[in-house]
RNA sequence: GGCGACAUAGCCAAGUGGUAAGGCACAGGUCUGCAAAACCUUGAUUCCCCGGUUCAAAUCCGGGUGUCGCCU
């Protein structure tokens, strides 16, 4: 069977890095995971990886996307896998890298996104038509419809609620599969080959906070303002990017430069930790702590020797 | 030195006699089509200290300490 290595960890643990030196080696090339690298325009805040980078081992599914288009884990998917296909034509190992968790999952657990995808742009008419924009009412309208689902999420979140009511009513499923139950199915598409990168809380944070400030001096502020320009608004996808939101309201004057860096710094570090909450239940991740910020020889060794021993197994 | 205000969780803060709201941060968690999104759970045996009044005090009274403002 063909082989999928994995390289997974929260923001700025050192990913990219430990990505390309495995493809290196193997030969392989990327395939991106990452929820906003796909956007293009957006370099600096979602620290892309550098053309010199990208001239070291192709990346696929990174910076292609328009951001003031619709994208979602659906389209991410399908790419992906027609990507893992053609790299598999050419007998070359695929290394996912990413911080996405939902999309990581999907890729491994084998989601089903075949349902049609639904009106996204009705959600806000839908809540009203059925609940006129209460929560509790609109729960109760899931329950209706698919009592185990309606366990499942909690009446607060919205988004999740309409979301499962667009689906049911759709047609083309009478009862949601949570997430949840199709754990432990991992897909048979391919071999998978999980590497988890962690770092000490502290130390962590210490690389956000300090990112975050280069972010800002290769000229983040000027991204955002570019976008914006075009078009682009707070409502969009693309600029709900750490980052990116948090930079609207400076560059309207509502806030100092300084508090809206505060904020990303805070936004990022609360991300990583959902992301370190995301990748602790996958299954048959091999972890790797790192200590030093530059990429650790020693540590690249046994990763290849544990990617050597999986792929002989 | 005088006058006044304020002292409640890591931070902001409500409560003005009946048994400590809320927000933020921190920590933990959920996840099948916007996921860097959305959502959930958790903290004060105690309200700066001491004494008093009262059945009952974070709340009232007296003293102390600290911070801030104004005046000289």
């Amino acid at each position: 069977m063909k082989t999928v290595v994995f390289v997974v960890g929260p923001t700025a643990s050192g990913k990219t890095d430990y990505a390309i030196r495995i493809a290196q080696r193997y030969g392989g090339e990327i395939v991106s995971a990452d929820s906003m690298q796909v956007y293009r325009h957006m370099d600096i805040g979602t620290a892309k990886p550098t053309p010199a980078q990208r001239a070291l081992v192709p990346h696929h599914l990174v910076d292609f996307a328009d951001p003031a288009a619709p994208f979602s884990v659906a389209d991410y998917k399908a790419l992906a896998e027609t990507c893992f296909d053609e790299l598999f034509a050419r007998d070359t190992l695929p290394v996912v890298c990413g911080g996405t968790g939902l999309y990581v999952s999907a890729l491994l657990y084998d989601m089903d996104f075949s349902a049609a995808p639904g009106q996204r742009v009705e959600r806000d008419a839908l809540y009203e038509e059925l609940a006129q924009g209460d929560p509790k009412a609109l729960h109760d309208q899931l329950r209706t419809l698919d009592p185990k689902a309606a366990e499942l999420i909690h009446p607060n979140n919205v988004k999740r609620v309409l979301r499962a009511i667009e689906r049911l009513r759709s047609g083309q499923e009478s009862q949601l599969q949570p997430y949840t139950e199709a754990t432990g199915r991992i897909t048979q598409r391919f071999k998978p080959i999980l590497i988890g990168l962690r770092r000490d809380r502290p130390a962590l944070i210490r690389r956000i906070d300090e990112r975050v400030d280069a972010f800002i001096q290769q000229g983040l502020v000027d991204e955002v303002a570019r976008l914006l320009a075009s078009g682009l608004t707070a409502e969009d996808t693309a600029m709900k990017g750490i980052g990116y939101k948090e930079l609207i309201p400076h560059l309207q004057g509502e806030v100092t430069l300084t508090m809206a860096v505060e904020s990303i710094k805070i936004h990022t570090r609360q991300y990583a930790k959902r992301q370190m909450t995301w990748f602790r239940r996958l299954d048959g991740m091999r972890w790797f702590s790192l200590e030093r910020d530059e990429c650790e020889p020693p540590v690249l060794e046994e990763m290849v020797a544990y990617i050597d021993s999986e792929m002989t197994r």
